[in-house]
DNA sequence: CGTCTTTGACCAGCGC
DNA sequence: GCGCTGGTCAAAGACG
């Protein structure tokens, strides 16, 4: 439990001296304590390092970032990493366009267009209630709506088809995955990533979901985005790994809040790009391969 | 029986 | 004011 690495008390002081909403502080208090938080699986060595100071200071800027959140300028200078490509060598020309084109910004939505194939599904590994569905003017591809089914959580994406080419998948995604972030905020947690409890409703979703490739085919086609569980993890561990968030929210924050890291290639060559793709020929199985071959 | 999906109804915003 | 469109709600049905 969060104990191990800040008692109560001290939490409770450096909270009360961050607010004085006491809403903002029992919710963010829910948080911490959420069986489901990564922070409760961070390593026991890195908890036990670190100094009461150390600590007092990590969650004040953890706190400071929850709340703040990544801005629209942080993810617009986040993603400008794409446009100086002459200090990211080791970016592939295919990685680097994948970032250039299939990303796009709408007010504070974001939209991700992506190949897929066949009937596979849209999933990113989360666990989304479909709460909605349009037909779309001049479309013959209705859009489907989804919410987190986390009811502390108010993000929201939209799965449609494009009307130029029936094999691209439109998916917005709308608000932050705020009780999955928290490790990116936290100082000194990037390059060690903690291994999140796996979902077992979410990768059973997402098999059933792979053995069912009829079920709807406006969310066909599963993807894997850039996922903060992935960071600093090696291609192979992150394909192990598919069943994790993908916002690109999630991702943000660890570029965004490491400014040092910004430049570092070691860490942004670490990303990884899966897709996992569902083929009609092959209902019952599900195989991963690089995002790259897909687009 | 509980959970999830489907789908028509409803509402708000916008342009004419 | 009216109609269109996008987003959401909620009842009913499907499914495990």
């Amino acid at each position: 439990m969060i104990e191990s690495a800040m008692s109560n008390t001290m939490m409770e002081k450096v909270i009360a001296s961050n607010w004085s909403e006491g809403s903002e502080k029992d919710e963010l208090l829910r948080e911490l304590f959420d069986d489901e938080s990564p922070l409760l699986m961070l390593p026991e060595e890195t908890i036990t390092n670190i100094s009461d100071s150390s600590k007092e200071q990590a969650f004040n800027k953890f706190i400071s970032n929850i709340y703040s959140g990544p801005t629209i300028l942080d993810i617009e200078n986040a993603l400008s990493v794409t446009n100086h490509r002459e200090h990211f060598p080791q970016l592939s020309s295919t990685r680097v366009s994948i970032l250039e084109r299939s990303w796009s910004k709408i007010e504070n939505k974001y939209t991700l267009k992506i190949k897929c194939f066949g009937n596979g599904m849209g999933d990113d590994g989360y666990k989304w209630r479909k709460y909605g569905q349009k037909s779309i003017k001049n479309s013959p591809n209705p859009r489907s709506y989804y919410r987190c089914t986390n009811p502390r959580c108010g993000a929201k994406k939209q799965v449609e088809r494009s009307n130029e080419d029936p094999d691209t998948l439109i998916i917005t995604y709308e608000g932050l995955h705020l009780h999955f972030t928290y490790p990116y905020f936290l100082v000194g947690q990037s390059s060690h990533p903690p291994i999140k409890k796996s979902k077992p409703t979410s990768s059973q979703g997402q098999q059933a979901q792979c053995q069912k490739p009829n079920h709807e085919a406006q969310a066909s086609g599963s993807l894997g985005l850039i996922s903060p569980t992935l960071l600093g993890s090696t291609q192979d561990t992150a394909q192990e790994n598919l069943g994790s968030q993908g916002l690109l929210e999630d991702m943000v924050p660890f570029i965004v809040r490491n400014p040092t890291n910004n430049t570092d290639i070691d860490d942004f060559s670490k990303f990884s790009f899966s897709s996992q793709i569902c083929t009609t020929s092959t209902s019952t199985s599900c195989y991963t391969v690089g995002l790259n071959s897909s687009i």
